[in-house]
DNA sequence: CGCTAGTGTTTCGCTATGCGCAACCCAACG
DNA sequence: CGTTGGGTTGCGCATAGCGAAACACTAGCG
């Protein structure tokens, strides 16, 4: 190798060359589905018979097999005896319980982290804001999927069989209360475009919230949080400038869930 | 030379040492949740160092992840980005995906697809029923053949030397597990001729499933869908009730892995 | 049919790679 | 403040693993 003393690329310290390269090929498989190894060997940047000696050894392992005899490769069974070893301390609370605090501390409104559950919403953890007037719990309540933002959040992704099974009867609960389907539904095309939901006065008058998904390793909607407050605090300019805050905690909390953005 | 001459020969042909070490270490720290590397090593038979550096390698692919500075290490998430590609790029996955979302649907209760790996059930795939309190993900989970809906489905038609290979000890989760080899061969024939599996409260208490088998083209039976819920949903009339769909999905999914009924 | 143009696999000799050693930090005890 | 017991970091040697090239096999094609 041609020593440079500053070697500038990754990280200097104790980096195993061969392990890497092993999980270069573990990904660029994760992103390509199947390939072979004359592809994995020029996108690695080394010769055809390292990554076949690379890609035997994790084959031995079951971290990849071989779609047929002599063919090509993919990824294997091992990986998800790994995986099911991670999920299983991959607390989605916990996870989040940081994220939380550290939104309602910048935005100093309560944040809220809900879940799916029977055709409602449930509010699994809470951590109320510096502003907060009076701190009411709502951990543990289930509340109607239409009427919240965080409702509309968890809707956004479903397809059409489960969306219509999973909402009962769009109960009006204030004059605001969407209670009409397809007005629902052009609201929950707007949450796929802009990839954030709002209530506004549609659950309580005086009670606003914005609400964004979090997906997991398979980008499936798994959970939302949301930022609530009242109403006359949210402002149009308020909204647009707590929007990057929460973008950047359910980001963070994908991630941690194992999402990769596309 | 430290190779001791009764080598026992993995597999004499391109096994690349630091990648089997490390794929080692993924797999003791799926067993164990969290090691340091000193433990790790000793497991290993290697230097503290080495250990270390692999270690640190996993760890800047995420990889591995470091539960606090100077501390022990356990499965990140980078496992989990990997796993969501894999099942996604299982051909059985994906054929399966909508059968299990109807069984799940007609149902309310929880459907899975389990497969063989490596001497246990391995969950591949998983649809919430609507009645799901909070949707615990046990993809990638390997639970005990003997103890499970799935595991008898799938050890049903095995052969005698392997049968007895596969399974391991017959451990007591419960005080209904079953613990005797001939009162477990007395079941697997009842699954045969039945063609259904059942477990109730033989892994956890209050946990009930019926499971039954699915086949290739071959005829051999490549994996498992079950439905589980808590027992006392779980009556003799319910089963009966809910037979004939969970009988429907199987026989669609094995006609779609190529399997024709005789 | 050979002939080429693709695969993936294997052998071999050389050297960069990664190993063991030991010295090191840093925290937690007593 | 030593001492113990973690994880981390230079260093020099040798071996593990790399690249080149030959091999085996399949598929397309004139």
């Amino acid at each position: 190798m041609s020593w440079t003393p500053t070697d500038q690329d990754r990280d200097t310290a104790g980096t195993v060359q061969s392990v890497d390269r092993a999980i270069t090929i573990l990904e660029l498989l994760a992103r390509h589905g199947v390939a072979g190894v004359t592809q994995l060997a020029t996108e690695l940047g080394v010769h055809k018979s390292t990554a076949s000696r690379l890609v035997s050894a994790l084959e031995q392992r079951t971290l990849v097999e071989q779609v047929e005899d002599r063919g090509k490769y993919r990824l294997g069974v091992g990986i998800l005896r790994l995986a099911g070893a991670t999920t299983a301390r991959l607390d989605l609370v916990q996870e989040a319980r940081p994220l939380c605090r550290r939104l309602a501390v910048t935005t100093g409104e309560t944040v809220n982290l809900a879940v799916l559950s029977g055709g409602a919403a449930l509010y699994i953890d809470q951590v109320a804001g510096a502003s907060t007037l009076s701190s009411y719990n709502w951990v543990g309540q289930h509340v109607p999927l239409h009427a919240t933002s965080n409702g509309k959040a968890l809707l956004s992704e479903l397809a059409e069989p489960d969306l219509t099974r999973t909402l009962g009867e769009l109960t009006a609960y204030t004059p605001s209360t969407i209670t009409e389907r397809n007005r629902l539904d052009r609201e929950l095309a707007a949450v796929r475009e802009h990839g954030y939901a709002m209530a506004t006065d549609e659950l309580d008058v005086g009670l606003t919230a914005v609400a964004a998904p979090v997906r997991d390793a398979h980008g499936e909607v798994v959970a939302s949080v949301s930022v609530s407050g009242p109403s006359f605090r949210f402002t149009p300019e308020r909204i647009s400038q707590l929007l990057p805050d929460l973008r950047r905690a359910v980001d963070d909390l994908s991630a941690a869930m194992g999402y990769r953005a596309p």
